[in-house]
DNA sequence: AGGATCACTTGCAGATCACAAGTAAAATTT
DNA sequence: AAATTTTACTTGTGATCTGCAAGTGATCCT
C-alpha cells in the first residue's frame, strides 16, 4: 500500500489518470487545460514519473510530429476499480451535488464498468465515459 | 473526486487510516512509531486536517487522561472499498512479495471484507483484521 | 520564411516537509 | 510531595517541493 502511495500519492497523479481512464484525454494540453488548473512543471514532472512506474507510456502521434499521446498500460487501467471507490466516496461525502441515483448505480454496477472502461482500452476508444454511466448494454433507458 | 484527492491526496493521510482499519491502531504513539516514520509535526498536522473533515474523532481515554484515542467515523470506514482497491493494486502491481492466494481471496471477497470491517467498527473491536484475512465466517479453514 | 502550436524547461518566491529539540499536562515512581 | 516518565503535541531550522511566469526548441501551417 505504501508503494502505491509512493506513486500516486498527491494532488494530481490520479487526477491525471481519471482524465486519461474516463475522460479521454491524450495530450499535455489536454490535461494542463482541464484539469483544475495543473502547473507545466509539475505535470510534466507526474507524467515522467508515472511513465517511470509503467502506469502510462507515451507515443508520438503520426499525423503531428509535435504532439505526444499518453496512454495508460495494463498497469494503469487496472486502477479503475480504485478510481471508482474514489469517485463514490467523494459523490456521498464531499459536499457536492452529484445525481445520488448515478452513484447507487454506479456502485450496484462495479464490475460491468470495470468491464466497460476496459473494453475502451483495449478497443483505443478515446470517447469520455462520463455521461453515459450505467445503462452500457443492460437496459437501455431513455437518457 | 479531486474533493476526495484533497482531503487525503497526500503520502500520509492514507496510511493513517489504513493504521485505523487494519491495524487496530488508536493513539499518536502507535502512529508514529508504525509507519515507515512520518514526522511528529506533520503527523499532528494529518491528525487535524483528518478530523476537519469529519474522517476521524478524538476522544480522551477514561483510564488516562493523557491518551488521545483516535476513532475513524461513518465518514472514515466508508473509504474501507478505496483503501482495499489500493492494497489488491499495489500487491498486484507493486514488487512486493504479497502472497499471490491471499489477494485473489480478497478481491473475490470484496463485500464480505467491507462488511467484516463495518461489524469491527460497529463493536469497537480492535483487533488487528490483517492475519486473517478471507476466511472470516464463511468455510473456517485450518489457518 | 514567418508565425503559431506543442511539450516541455528554467528561475524564483513562497509553501511544505523532515529532523531535532522543547513544552505542557497527566501519570507513575520514589 | 517531589522527581521522573509518558503522551501528545509545538517550535525552530534547513532542505525540498510547489506554483507561477517566462522562456526554449522542435514541429506544423501558410
Amino acid at each position: 500500500m505504501s508503494i502505491s502511495l509512493e506513486i500516486f500519492g498527491d494532488r494530481w497523479s490520479l487526477l491525471i489518470i481519471r482524465d486519461l481512464m474516463v475522460r479521454g484525454y491524450r495530450t499535455f494540453k489536454e490535461f494542463q487545460g482541464a484539469g483544475e488548473g495543473i502547473a507545466t512543471n509539475i505535470l510534466a514532472d507526474r507524467l515522467r514519473k508515472l511513465a517511470a512506474a509503467g502506469i502510462i507510456a507515451a507515443e508520438v502521434e503520426e499525423s503531428d510530429g509535435r504532439k505526444l499521446n499518453y496512454r495508460l498500460t495494463k498497469k494503469g487501467i487496472d486502477l479503475a476499480p480504485l478510481l471508482l471507490e474514489l469517485l463514490i466516496w467523494g459523490s456521498r461525502h464531499g459536499d457536492t451535488e452529484a445525481p445520488c441515483a448515478l452513484i447507487e448505480q454506479m456502485e450496484k454496477n462495479r464490475a460491468q464498468l470495470h468491464s466497460e472502461v476496459r473494453r475502451r482500452w483495449e478497443q483505443r476508444d478515446p470517447t469520455p465515459l462520463i455521461p453515459r454511466f450505467g445503462n452500457g448494454n443492460k437496459s437501455p433507458r431513455s437518457e
